[in-house]
RNA sequence: CCCCGGGUGGCGAAACUGGUAAACGCAGGGGACUUAAAAUCCCUAGCCGUGCAAGCGGCGUACGGGUUCGACUCCCGUCCCGGGGACCA
């Protein structure tokens, strides 16, 4: 009466019964502990990849899992909607974008159905639904009215054949990635949110995020932040320049003060106010535009296998005095300064900087000879002390100050200090950190967006749209042509509106959003998905939060998890979530590796994708191998941080082994219905049912640390396939010697519940076989436990060496003592040979593990 | 150039706090069942040496050193691979 395993029969049946019951909506007033599981939710590109496979596979486990623990389990999904894609395919296939991606959510939906991840499907969202972009609007408006989200010039890229802004992302090779056109600088008004006032919160938080969240993340977004303790300092104009340029001085942001004496430079961005004013009243302005286009054009030539910049400069014809010893410092306009950071110019010390070693030594200017190389710290001790004619690199190592009036002999690190304490004492400058993180630039002239909320109106400027007029929707009969501007601009009626303020005429704002506002906030709408009067009810986000586990793809650490964070923070901050549910969005952080496939042309593996055209279709598999075998395979193959490579054998593998599992609980159910129940609960040690019930406990002991505080479940699945072939065995001989019922069953319930979470719908059906109806459903069984006193009781393994060589096995009752131990391991002939007669010096004993005898 | 990971059999990997390196699986070899094949089950398996053989000895976690009774694990140096950032003063 033996069966075969049929993984499809069995994995639609109890989709269909999980759908029915609703079996995975979660009420929000649970008396049981909340568990907030996520997966980062997908962007609808049509169909489903394996790297989502792979994840929400993942978190299916986690979730599960963790329901069989008891907790009340929030386990949403929901759509990344917005974004260029669906625009660039509505132009391609003349379909609108709503249409392509409403048709893609209702497909993919369909596919996570029947990979059997359990969600709460009343929760779903999507970003392109106004139901939820209007509450991104009102947190505009509130940033707005806070000074928050604010409006200015910003050299952005921008594709002279598209007509549009491109994203940093979007810009290949100084290419667009659309047309290849080559990419301009443009200077364009844009809206910006002020992230950088929250530099040093989202910094020092990270803190708190140690053990929870990978380190690869939090140095990555510590480095993005970028936090930088220096000074400010002002070199005085030239009285005529000062009053022509309308500033007493240019002030330059450095980190090393302490090398304040060997600046023989000063170097401003070429578009610096200071520096165009400097360069028109000395006749040059001709000469630096042209300087700007030579270095707008070298930036735009640079390739990513290119990175060696070549240093660009040109001197301004003017000069600034050194506050300290009132020398003449040349002025230049210099391509290597970045105008956004600090004062968008610095002081240039060759002796001390690479950089500034590199422009003095490749720039000639003209009215100077050279720039000079001028030493003011020496290495310390011994070594030969440095002349900076000859000088091969700059020396940016700490050392003494020289050639430094009043501060010479002082240690680099003191003077770093004593000098920026002068500098404040003569008011020159002050000490300050800087941040490397800028603020963020959220505006974009594309359609298939949230429309910014804003209206420009000729009486009032720029005015907030009225709350209560909110959503501002994004009408749905837009041409999209791919060509010129804003498509929103070119709307019949769209930008047409009245000012909030003064109800004359006002011009409604044409740009979206960029799509990582969208993102920054979805997981507090899953509290509260249908919510009409705010974005998050209070209570339900003092229920849910913060996510107790996130997963998602490495590509995500810094931009979406950095706006996340700073999200949480700001809606807060403008009184649109409670305060009290802490600052941090995401308590636990992983991040899954991606799936790649192999390429024998190549020898490396990429990651699939549809460029390369490496890809394998989940559904194939599923259609072949069943979803439990390939769920199986995937969280067997390796840790899920790794990445991996795609391997046909191994998904054969995972259905080979679910078929040993069908056979052995299968044939494990048959010879209960026949069996008697009761059994031998303290089978004697040493028999195969006793061995087969400290298999089943060790089973579950290393199952759950795995699965519940490792992540791993590659290791559990191992253990399971030790624990199926253990009871395979058993069932074989024990046909003819012992059947003891009741630790059969154990052992074939234990397997059936413990694979609940990774193949759910084969631990189903066999969990019926069992015996199992009714309402009694794995899925809310609880999770085994584990009897710590069989265990603690079984014979242990003592590994024996010799000078740290392995040279006998011992095999001991657990509570040995150690003298006796010691004996033994003595008295084995294996252990004899080696110490051949001679005195040992010392035994080490590592209870339960080892013996070293040391000669 | 800077910062993070990582380097273990033919392959994916395991070894969690320094304590028997290679669990579990893939591919391989041998066998059972079968007319045959598929499927299934069993055995085997790091490398070198030695022995007719059970065995015995040595080497072995990128490389070179160190700490320790004992190192894949800790420390110093070198090489290679992957990822991120990149003129941030």
């Amino acid at each position: 009466m033996a069966t075969e395993y049929q993984p499809e029969d069995i994995e639609t049946k109890w989709q269909r019964h999980w759908e029915e019951t609703q079996a995975f909506r979660v009420p929000d007033d649970d008396p049981r502990p909340k568990y907030y599981l996520l997966e980062m939710f997908p962007y609808p590109s049509g169909k489903l990849h394996m790297g989502h496979v792979r994840n929400y596979t993942l978190g299916d486990v986690v979730g599960r899992q963790r329901r069989m623990r008891g907790f009340s389990v929030l386990h949403p999904i929901g759509w990344d909607a917005f974004g260029l894609p669906a625009e660039n395919a509505a132009i391609k296939n003349k379909r609108h974008p709503a249409d392509w991606t409403y048709s893609n959510i209702a497909f993919m939906r369909q596919q996570l159905h029947r990979i059997g991840v359990g969600y709460d499907w009343a929760r779903e969202i999507a970003t392109c639904h106004p139901g939820y972009y209007r509450w991104q609007q009102l947190m505009f408006v509130r940033l707005f009215n806070k000074g928050l989200a604010y409006r200015k010039g910003a050299r952005v890229n921008w594709c002279p054949s598209c007509q549009t802004v491109l994203a940093n992302e979007q810009v290949e090779g100084g290419q667009c990635w659309r047309c290849s056109s080559r990419v301009e600088q443009r200077d364009m008004e844009q809206w910006f949110l002020r992230i950088t006032d929250y530099a040093e919160e989202l910094l020092k938080a990270l803190d708190g995020l140690e053990g929870r969240w990978p380190d690869m993340v939090l140095t990555m977004q510590r480095n993005w932040i970028g936090r930088s303790q220096g000074t400010e300092i002002e070199f005085p104009l030239e009285e005529a320049d000062a009053a022509a340029t309308g500033a007493r001085g240019v002030s330059v942001y450095t980190t090393r003060p302490d090398t304040l004496f060997g600046v023989t430079f000063l170097a401003m961005d070429p578009s610096h106010e200071i520096a165009r004013k400097l360069a028109a009243r000395h006749g040059r302005a001709k000469e630096l535009e042209a300087f700007i286009e030579k270095c707008s054009v070298a930036e735009s030539l640079r390739t990513d296998a290119d990175r060696d910049e070549e240093k660009l400069g040109m001197f301004l014809g003017a000069y600034c005095r050194h506050p300290f010893t009132g020398e003449r410092v040349p002025l230049v306009a210099a391509n290597y300064v970045v105008a956004e950071y600090g004062f968008g110019a610095v002081m240039g010390v060759p002796a001390h900087d690479q950089r500034d070693f590199e422009f003095a030594r490749t720039v000639p200017l003209d009215g100077e000879k050279s720039i000079a190389v001028k030493v003011v710290i020496q290495p310390p001790g011994d070594a030969m002390p440095l002349r900076g004619e000859e000088m091969t690199e700059a020396y940016v190592e700490p050392g003494v100050l020289v050639g430094s009036p009043g501060f010479e002999g002082l240690a680099s690190t003191d003077a770093i200090t004593k000098i920026s304490e002068e500098v404040e004492r003569r008011g020159l400058g002050k000490r300050t950190v800087r941040y490397r993180l800028r603020d963020w630039l959220i505006s974009r002239q594309r359609y298939w967006g949230a429309p910014i909320p804003m209206l420009h109106c000729e009486r009032c400027g720029v005015v907030a749209e009225r709350e209560d007029r909110l959503p501002v929707v994004l009408p749905e009969d837009v041409e999209l042509t791919g060509e010129g501007g804003s498509p929103l601009g070119r709307h019949p009626t769209f930008s047409k509106a009245t000012c909030p303020a003064c109800g004359g005429p006002a011009r409604r704002d044409t740009d979206t959003m960029d799509t990582f506002v969208d993102s920054s906030w979805y997981y507090l709408r899953f509290a509260t998905p249908r919510l009409e009067t705010a974005p998050v009810g209070a209570k339900e986000a003092q229920r849910w939060m913060p996510v107790d586990q996130y997963i998602g793809g490495i590509e995500h650490a810094i931009l979406h998890l950095i706006y996340a964070r700073f999200f949480h923070r700001v809606m807060q901050d403008v009184e649109l979530l409670p305060r009290d549910i802490g600052r941090e969005p995401f308590a636990h952080l992983l991040n899954q590796g991606m799936v790649c496939l192999y390429c024998e042309k190549c020898q490396r593996s990429h990651a699939m994708s549809k460029s390369h055209g490496n890809t394998i279709d989940p559904e194939e598999m599923v259609k072949k191998y069943g979803a439990d075998a390939l769920r199986l395979f995937m969280m067997f193959l390796g840790p899920p941080q790794a990445q991996f490579d795609w391997k046909d054998e191994g998904l054969e593998a995972a259905w080979r082994f679910l078929g040993r599992v069908w056979r052995a609980v299968d044939g494990a159910a048959e010879r209960l219905q026949g069996a008697a129940g009761g059994g031998n609960r303290q089978a004697a040690a040493g028999t195969a049912t006793h061995k087969l019930r400290v298999r089943t406990h060790r089973t579950i002991k290393s199952v759950t640390e795995d699965i519940e505080n490792r992540l791993q479940p590659n290791t559990a699945i191992a253990r399971l396939m030790e624990l199926t072939t253990q009871l395979t065995e058993h069932l074989a001989q024990g046909a003819a010697a012992e059947f003891d019922a009741a630790a059969v069953r154990e052992a074939a319930e234990t397997l059936v519940l413990l694979l609940g979470p990774l193949t759910p719908h084969l631990a189903e059906e066999l969990w019926e076989r069992l015996g199992h109806t009714g309402a009694d459903r794995v899925l809310d069984h609880a999770w085994p436990g584990y009897d710590d006193a069989l265990l603690a009781g079984e014979r242990i393994q003592i590994a024996v060496q010799v000078n740290g060589k392995l040279r006998a096995n011992l095999e001991v009752e657990p509570d040995i003592a150690e003298e006796d131990l010691k004996a033994r391991a003595l008295a084995h002939p294996g252990v004899q040979s080696h110490v051949g007669g001679k005195t040992p010096r010392r035994i080490v004993v590592v209870p339960g593990r080892l013996l070293n005898v040391v000669l």
